[in-house]
This record gives structure tokens, sequence and C-alpha cells, in this order.
DNA sequence: GCCCTCACG
DNA sequence: GACGTACGTGAGGGCC
């Protein structure tokens, strides 16, 4: 315990190795004298992240400091074959370490060792020392170091790796992890290793044997003889190799591990450096922290940092008209709205806040409640709330009625001239629109960012406040509880109220100022303001409208479920012999595999056996009755839960209808998701879950119309792939599928073969993912072999197609996007990993996106115009759902021709005027009076 | 709160 | 022998 270290907990940061990973992971970017700084800019983030999250105490960075170490003088080959670094990241090198001094902090490396061995000796030096260390690196030769109170911290992954990570990732645990790596070898590392050995093996063996000197010297005993042999012959090469992997922790080391306690940076040496590097989004995430020095005067107007707030509780209409009268001013407001549940379409309005200027907000109070909070403290009397306050003590908050507020509030909110700026205002406005305010016109910086960085993190206010102004907002949790003792924001006291209101307001007008102007820098102006914000008050129609539901068919399907559940179970516990939880994966995987001894028993990482359809369907196959009732059940009961049972309780009670929230940022290639319920997934697939679409009806004197895109997303691949002999098949509305099959297999369209058809069209699908010959073999069911040979014929025919999938890789490695033909970037990151599987997934994606994108993007363009083109045909249809690819809608049943003529009309021409397609859109229709009969 | 499984395009 | 596999989502149940 006693020792001169003035510090408990020390981060010893991986600098070279970061380097590498920013350089790769982060699109190229210059600063204005054209130096390379994407990785220097990378490195900065990483620090300030680590800095502001993570409390110790102690921080040092450690580089390599050249190519050559000790290593090299007994293996002259040890990294030797690593091409030079590239020419855009050498100048980079310098100005990281620069960097690193910037926050003032020590920037170590010592000629003739890399940086792991310096760290090994630090971590050594700390952990005697009853340091505690993390050591930020996402390298895995640091693994060896693991033990109780030294730890590792993935900084691109933000997870820390303990003992039991280690063991996931070698096997064996972290005092082993050389002798894996011995025996295993590293072609990147050039550490030669035995041949024919890997990890999974390696790490067998030195469980068995103990550790590699063991091993090696009782190498006869092993069975299989290939392996025998190479482990004699080689087992000097693996003694070498150990001694390459195994991290030096005495390094005679010219720093004391004493001088790196924490020192904050002196403000004006980081923005110098900040200023120099060009880096004016960090300068204005960090404002004020960095202190005066602003000579440079081009943030003049820099804003106050959050946290340093003045906020005005509103509770009398004098103060409201002031408020008012500044947002008339300003012509601009930011605006949230405070209510009693997540809902929008049931909740009721609580308050509202505003926001004109940087540090000004004010709440307004319309819907508080006295606050009991005392009152619920001792007794949690739950129950009713009887006829307003008990005890006659009214200790209600004083504030504006509710319905004086919103006259007030009404006329700035519906001025033309007044932008309501929100996060996520769709919600306000469905709120809002409730109350008979239709906000407009709106902007919302959820969209912005999304638009901007889409892929690249979430955009809710906390993700948002945190990266642009390392700001972490007050939590819901903190002013309305949690768990049991949660109460709805009606119930918050005033003050604390108008601290988590008023800072949202803030902070969504701060988001404003720093994200519009992006649009235009971006050159995302045209996606935001024709697609993503008129679409903003069309989806607030269509929830508000909600889809009538036949609650008597849901119900009458439920009791029948239910029955045949009860039968199934029975007849599974019989079948295996006792009674478990049919439900539990794990316990139906000791059934099957243990106590049964079926075959195929596979378990994955986390040690469970796979229980997936796929497993379970071939088991029936073999003819075993329980994993075929299984699927039954398993079916049934997902039926009944997700949709007969769950779908009763969403119906709204004073709309008879159901109201599901589209989500408009989430998915990454500009698709909307639907929650709550998610109405997107409604089954369609099998003929009994099909059933359900029938309690989804139209309004009495109504039909339901569904109107759904024909294969638009291959149609865009031939568009954005340039594949004219699909294209010409389109043109010619031809069997798409079939007419792959004829080009790729060589057989006449004639009397082809229904199996051959399906073989095409999962190509065809396959394409559209980013094929592989695993994925493709795996959904044919066919050899991985053939499958390739699938995907070469394809390739052979079709030459454009892999000349996309090539040019998509390059671009999103190159710019770390891809885009749409309308302009949306979709942001991969993953692109730029090392790992080959992450990189795998994000090249698949990168495939992917430009065509999902795309088809997200045409269906969102006809939404736009649809409520328009109906109006103007003086028709009376309203949307009410969009599933990709498909529209649906509630149409008088008078209207119905006329109203199809004009949705088909509007879909297909979706891309005019601002594309010309060379392959037609077309959209199918059907009419019904209910969901299964339309689609 | 995470994992598994499964519903959709 | 391998990093692990088709793209994009949301929801429910089990389990720690």
């Amino acid at each position: 315990m006693s020792n001169s270290i003035p510090f408990n907990h020390i981060y010893l940061i991986d600098g070279s190795g970061y380097i590498f990973r920013a350089f790769y992971g982060i699109p190229p970017m210059t600063r204005p004298d054209g130096t390379p700084v994407n990785a220097v800019y990378g490195y900065t983030n990483m620090l300030i992240k680590l800095l502001a999250d993570h409390e110790s105490d102690g921080f040092a960075v450690i580089f390599d400091a050249g190519r050559e170490s000790f290593r090299n003088e007994f293996y002259p080959q040890y990294k030797a074959q690593r091409p030079d670094a590239p020419e855009e990241l050498i100048p980079q090198f310098g100005l990281i370490r620069e960097a690193t001094r910037a926050f003032n902090l020590p920037s170590i490396e010592m000629k003739g060792y890399e940086a792991d061995d310096l760290i090994a000796t630090y971590a050594r030096e700390a952990k005697e020392a009853g340091v505690k260390v993390t050591i930020v690196s996402s390298d895995k030769d640091l693994m060896q170091l693991v033990e109780p109170d030294v730890e590792l911290l993935d900084p691109m992954k933000n997870i820390a790796i303990g003992e039991e990570q280690v063991l996931d990732k070698f096997g064996v645990k972290p005092d082993r992890v050389v002798d894996v790596q011995a025996l295993a070898g590293d072609s990147v590392d050039n550490v030669p290793g035995v041949p024919g050995i890997g990890i999974k093996t390696a790490a067998q063996l030195i469980n068995e044997y103990g550790d590699l000197e063991s091993l090696l010297n009782r190498a006869e005993e092993i069975k299989q003889p290939k392996r025998r042999q190479n482990l004699i012959e080689h087992a000097e090469l693996a003694r070498i190799s150990r001694r390459l992997v195994e991290l030096k922790r005495d390094v005679p080391v010219d720093d004391d591990l004493s001088g790196f306690d924490r020192m904050d940076p002196d403000g004006s040496v980081l923005r110098a450096f900040l200023e120099e590097n060009g880096f004016r989004s960090i300068i204005a995430r960090l404002g004020e922290t960095l202190g005066g020095g602003n000579e440079a005067g081009q943030s003049a107007e820099a804003e106050a940092a959050p946290g340093e707030s003045e906020y005005e509780l509103v509770q009398t209409k004098d103060a409201l008209a002031r408020w008012i009268a500044e947002a008339n001013k300003e012509g601009i407001v930011t605006i949230d709205t405070e209510t009693t549940g997540l809902d929008a379409h049931s909740a009721e309005l609580v308050g509202v806040s505003l926001s004109c200027k940087a540090g000004k907000a004010c709440y307004i109070p319309v819907g508080h409640r006295s606050t009991e909070a005392a009152a619920a403290a001792d007794s949690d009397q739950g129950g009713l709330d009887l006829a307003g306050p008990t005890d006659g003590s009214d200790d209600t908050p004083s504030q504006i009625p509710r319905d004086e507020a919103i006259a007030l509030l009404k006329p700035v909110l519906e001025d033309a001239g007044v932008l309501k700026v929100g996060q996520n205002i769709k919600y306000d406005m469905i709120v809002l629109a409730r109350y008979g305010i239709e906000m407009a016109p709106i902007d919302d910086t959820m969209l912005l960012s999304y638009v901007i960085e889409g892929g690249l993190h979430g955009h809710g206010m906390d993700d948002l406040a945190q990266l642009h102004f390392g700001h972490s907002t007050i939590k819901f949790k903190d002013v309305a509880g949690s768990g049991k003792s949660q109460v709805t924001f009606d119930k918050v006291p005033l003050d604390k109220a108008l601290d988590y209101a008023a800072e949202d307001a803030d902070i969504t007008g701060r988001l404003h100022r720093l994200l519009k102007p992006r649009l235009v820098t971006d050159r995302m102006t045209t996606v935001y303001e024709t697609i993503e914000r008129p679409l903003v008050p069309v989806l607030a129609r269509m929830e508000r409208t909600g889809i009538k539901v036949d609650r008597d068919v849901l119900r009458r399907m439920s009791n029948d479920f239910a029955q045949r559940l009860a039968e199934l179970e029975t007849q599974i516990h019989t079948l295996a012999g006792r009674s478990f939880t049919i439900g539990s994966p794990k316990q139906l995987g000791e059934i099957l595999f243990d106590e049964m001894s079926l075959p195929g028993g596979k378990k994955g990482k986390s040690g469970a056996y796979a229980t997936g359809a796929d497993i379970l369907e071939s088991l029936a196959a073999q003819g075993h009755d329980l994993p075929a009732r299984v699927l039954d059940w398993r079916q049934l009961a997902k039926l009944k839960s997700t949709y007969t049972d769950s779908l009763q309780e969403q119906i709204n009670p004073e709309t008879g209808r159901i109201h599901t929230s589209y989500a408009q940022a989430i998915a990454s290639t500009g698709r909307l998701s639907s929650n709550d319920p998610n109405l997107q997934n409604i089954p369609i697939r099998t003929e009994e879950g099909r059933k359900i679409r029938e309690a989804f009806v139209a309004e009495e004197g109504c039909k339901l119309l569904s109107v759904d895109y024909s294969q638009i997303e291959l149609r865009l691949a031939a568009e954005i792939a340039d594949i004219e002999s699909l294209r010409q098949a389109f043109l010619e509305g031809q069997d798409i599928h079939a007419i792959t099959a004829s080009q790729v297999f060589g057989v006449p369209v004639e009397g082809m073969d229904p199996m051959i058809r399906r073989q095409a069209k999962a190509i065809n699908f396959g394409i559209i993912y980013g094929i592989s010959a695993f994925g493709l073999a795996n959904n044919l069911r066919i050899p991985q072999n053939e499958a390739r040979n699938y995907i070469a014929a394809y390739f052979e025919r079709y030459p454009g197609i892999k000349a996309y999938m090539e040019r998509a890789k390059a671009d999103c490695k190159k710019h770390g996007f891809v885009t749409t033909l309308f302009g949306r970037k979709i942001h991969i990151p993953a692109i730029g990993e090392k790992n080959p599987a992450r990189k795998n997934f994000g090249e698949r994606a990168a495939i992917n996106a430009p065509i999902q994108g795309t088809a997200a993007d045409v269906i969102k363009r006809a939404m736009i115009r649809v409520p328009r083109a109906l109006a103007t045909a003086g028709l009376d249809a309203k949307m009410l759902l969009q599933v990709h690819d498909e529209l649906l809608f509630e149409v008088p049943e008078a209207q119905i021709e006329e109203t199809t003529a004009v949705v088909r009309e509007v879909m297909e021409k979706a891309c005019d005027p601002a594309l010309k397609l060379s392959v037609p859109l077309v959209a199918d229709a059907g009419v019904g009076r209910n969901w299964a009969e339309a689609h």
C-alpha cells in the first residue's frame, strides 16, 4: 500500500494501436493546409471521451518508438512483412504526440521496445504499488496482462475485457495466453507458431498439458500423427514464438510511474492545438472548458456551456406573453412538451418548455398536480385518486390553466412566420394536435442529425448532447424516480420539472444552431428538405388516424391458441418424459441433446445448445416427434403473445383503433420502423398467422386498399448496378426470377423446373444482401461449393453486379459512407474494422444500403405526395400504414377505383422529376374488407 | 439488461 | 482451421 504514487487508478493508453485503427476507421479529412488529420481527429475525440467518462487519476499514453525492437535481434522476420505506413498517416504520428501533450498527458516511448512492453512494465509496477490499472487498447496481444485489478478497455467498442473475455477469445486464462499464441502463431506479426495449429487446437493442448514447455516435452504422447510430428519438429519455433509474443515486464524505463498523475490541460494550449488542426466542432463542443483566448474571433458568439443557464418557471399569463413575444420577434422557437406518458396518442399534456436563445429557456406547467412527494414516501396508497386533492389540502401548484395556456400558445405555434424547432417534434405535434394545435412549420434536430450522421450513432437527445457538447442531460429517472416509486411527470415538483424540461428545450436549440448549418456543408439539404422534413406531418397524421381492429377476431384466436397450446404442452411433456418450460431454449436444448441424445447438438458461444427453427426442422425431418411439436408450439405461442393477446391491449379505448408510432431516425438505411405496436411485422407467410390480418378492418362503408411496389429493390439493383439484361426483363414485364434462372443456368423459360426458379430467386435476393456462398448455401440448403458455383455463374452472366459490389465497397471504405440515388448518406463505420468478420459485415451492408435506402427514399417521396394528390382529386381516403414497400389506405367504398388510380400513379412516378429511372416502377393494388383480403 | 427466437420487408 | 456469415427492423420470454 505505502508508496509514493499519487493516484489510485491509472489508464495506460496504447497510442500506437489506436493510430492505425483510427486511420482506417475514420474517413479521410485534411486541415486547411492539406495535412491529413483523420487519425489525429479520432485520437483527440477518444482522449476527450476517456477523460470525460473515467474518473481515474492517473493517465499516460504509450507509443512504439520505431519499427525495430529487441525482438528483431533474435528473430529478424518479426513484423518484417508489414508494409510501410501509408503516406497520409506519416505526418499524423507526430501530430498525435502533439495532441497528447496538448492535453497535458505524458507521451511515453522508448527505443528498442514496443509500446506493449512499456505498458506491461508500468502495469506491473502499478499493480505492485496497489494501483488499479486499465489498459486502453484493442490489441489482443495485451490480453496476457489481464489479472485482478488489471483490465483491458477496448476504446472503439467501449467494452472492458477481463479474465472471462480472455477465456472466450483464447480458451485459456490470461497467464497461458502466450502459450496459446506461441503455438497458433500470428500471420499479421509474422509470429511463426507451429504449422497446423490454430487457437482452438492450441487452447485444447495447453489445457491438457498445462503449459507450453510440458507440452513440448511430452509431444510424443500426442495421438494425431501429423500434429505430433509438427510439434516435435517445430518445438524450437514454438519457443521462439513464445519469446516474440511474451511482453517484457521489466523494461528499464526512463519515466517514473509516479509522474503519471492526471493534470488538467491548459485551455489556451489545447485551444491552439485544436485551432491549428481545424477541429472546430471539438472547440465548439468543449466550449467554456477551453477558457478565454478567443483572439481568432471565429467563435465570437460562442454559446454559454450547457449547465450554465438561466431557466424561468412561467406561472402567469403575463410571463407567458413575454416568451411568446420573444418567439415572434426571433421568428424561431424551440419547443418541448412534457406529458404523463410515452405514448403520444394517449398521454396528457403536463407542461411546455420554450427557448429562443442559448442558455435561456422557460417551462410552462399546465397540468401539474399536488406533488405528493412527501405523501408517497410514507404510504404508497396507490389506488384511486378520488375527486381531486384529498384532505382538502389543495397544494396543486400555481400554474396557468391548461386551456388558457393552449389558447395563448396556439397562434404562435401555428404562425407560418415562426419556425418551431423540436427534438423528435412529431411527438409534440401529435400531443398538441389532440389539444387543437396544428403546429407548423417545423424543424427537427433528431432528423438533422439523422441525415447528416445516419449510421454513426443514435440520434436521441442524450446521445446528441453527449456527443456534441460533452453534456449529460438530466435523466428522466432523476426527476421522476424509477421502478415502483416512479411517478408521472404531472407529479414532479415544479422546481425539478423546470430544470429537466427547460434543459431539453435549451439543448435542442443548441443542437439546431450546430446542425442546421451542416446541412449545407455536408450537402444534405435536399434529403432533409424534400424527404425527411415534409414527411413528419404525414406520419403524424397517419399515426393519429390509426387502424381499426376487430377485437372479437383477436379474442377468438387467442382462445383457440390457448387451447391448442395446452394440448401441445401435454404432448411435449409426455414425449420428453418430464415437465419443463418449453419456452426456455436452455431447458429445451438439455432435453433434446442431453436427455434424449438427439444428434446435432451444437453449443453456441454462450454455452447453450442452439435450438432455432432450422435445427428443430431438421430433427423433425428425421422423424423425431418432439421437435416437430415444439415448432408448432412456438408458432402458436408467438402468434398469441406477440399478436392476438397484445394487439388487443393496444387498442386505444377512445378511438377503438390501434395507433403505432413510426421511428424516423432509427434504421441506418433510411427506412422507417414501427413500434408500440410494430405494425410492420404482422404475420403473412403462414396461413395460420395470416388470419391475424383479418382483424385489421375498414370502418363501416369503407374498404382497405393495399398498394405495394413490385420487386422494387431488384428493380433498383438493376438501375444502380446497371444490369442491362435485368433491366430489359423488367421493361418487358417478364418473370424476373425465371429469366435469371434461364440466363444463369442456361435453361429455357418454358416448362422450367420450379426448383430452378426458386434457386434463381434466392440468388437474386442474395445479390441485394451482399451475397456470400455461406449465406446462399444456408438459404437453399445446398453445399457451399454448389452455392459458390452459382454465384460465379451469376457474376459471369451479369458482370455489372460484381462491378457494383466492388464499387460500393471501395466507395464506402474511402468515404465511410455510401449514398442512395437521392443523395442520402448511409455511414457504415464497420467497413474500417480490422476484424475480418466485422469488416465483411460492413462490406455486405455497403452493398445493400444504397438499394434498400433508395427504395426507402422512393416510398417516402410517394407518401409525401399522396395526401395532396388525394385532396386535389377530391378523395377522402386515409393513409394508414407503411410497410416498407406497401401503403395501406382506408377508402370510402364509392371511391375505390379512383383512389387506386391516384395512389398507383403517385407511387409509380415517385422518382419524378428528381430522377429518371431506366427501369419502370410498378405498383400493384388489392382491396378488401380486411388486410388479409386486401394484400 | 442480455440472449434467443421469430414476426415482417 | 479460421473471425463468422446474407440486408434492415421490433417484441416477448427466459434468465441472471
